[in-house]
DNA sequence: CGCCTTTGACCTGCGC
DNA sequence: GCGCAGGTCAAAGGCG
């Protein structure tokens, strides 16, 4: 079924339209709404653990969007890389091609994705999750090579792709591919003193 | 010792 | 059907 492209970004011109591009585009439509990871933490007593747990994830997410970027005084810049471009897919070697779908270029996703640039010399953005790389390829249109990245997390599916502009070499363009279904480590580890403070005034 | 990066090979989808 | 481009795997090596 070539029917479902669907392509989840929302294309646009990175460079050519000066038009007021947003700051970043991120998926629109339904898979995004529709895959929020409902963390699984309806337990009937919710202690404030669990209440942090769950903004995290939130903030994941407008972490993911790029707003916490600008807030971070990281320039997020840029939308959506089109499909020509990174638009990509999992190919697959191996077994993924069935444990995943396949999909292919052009094809299904696993999970909302996210790009945005960021003018930074490192080609690597601190976002508080732990990366594993896993590949690295050189893309045709761009002289730099193109870095694939999973989430270290065991049941988290996470994927990025990193690559730096060939036209303005300052700019890295960071591709994120579903949703973190865990809270963030750093984060919660530069929570966690002062969660234990607000449990012990509030008396909880 | 565990985790991460590197790198070549392999697989898949698309265009011609 | 073939070649190209992109995405992933997995072994090997390095580092803290």
């Amino acid at each position: 079924m070539e029917g479902d492209q669907a392509p989840p970004l929302t294309p646009y011109s990175p460079f050519s339209s000066s038009a007021q591009q947003p700051q970043l585009a991120p998926l629109p439509s339904s898979s995004s709404s529709s895959t929020l990871p409902s963390p699984g933490l309806m337990s009937s007593e919710m202690d404030l653990a669990s209440l942090f747990l769950q903004s995290t994830m939130e903030l994941q997410q407008q972490a993911a969007a790029g707003l916490l970027m600008e807030t971070m005084g990281i320039r997020a810049s840029g939308g959506a890389v089109s499909d020509q471009g990174m638009g990509g897919g999992v190919g697959g070697g191996k077994e993924r091609a069935k444990s995943s779908g396949g999909g292919g270029r052009g094809g299904k996703v696993s999970g909302p994705r996210f790009a945005f640039r960021t003018k930074s010399p490192n080609d690597i953005l601190d976002d508080g999750y732990r990366w594993r790389k896993y590949g690295q390829k050189a893309v045709k249109d761009s002289a730099y090579p193109r870095s694939y990245y999973r989430c270290t997390h065991h049941t988290c599916n996470v994927k990025k792709q990193v690559q730096r502009l060939s036209k303005d070499t300052s700019i890295v363009v960071t591709t994120y591919e579903g949703i973190h279904n865990h809270p963030c480590e750093k984060l919660m580890e530069a929570l966690s003193p002062l969660l234990k403070q607000l449990q012990f005034l509030t008396g909880f």
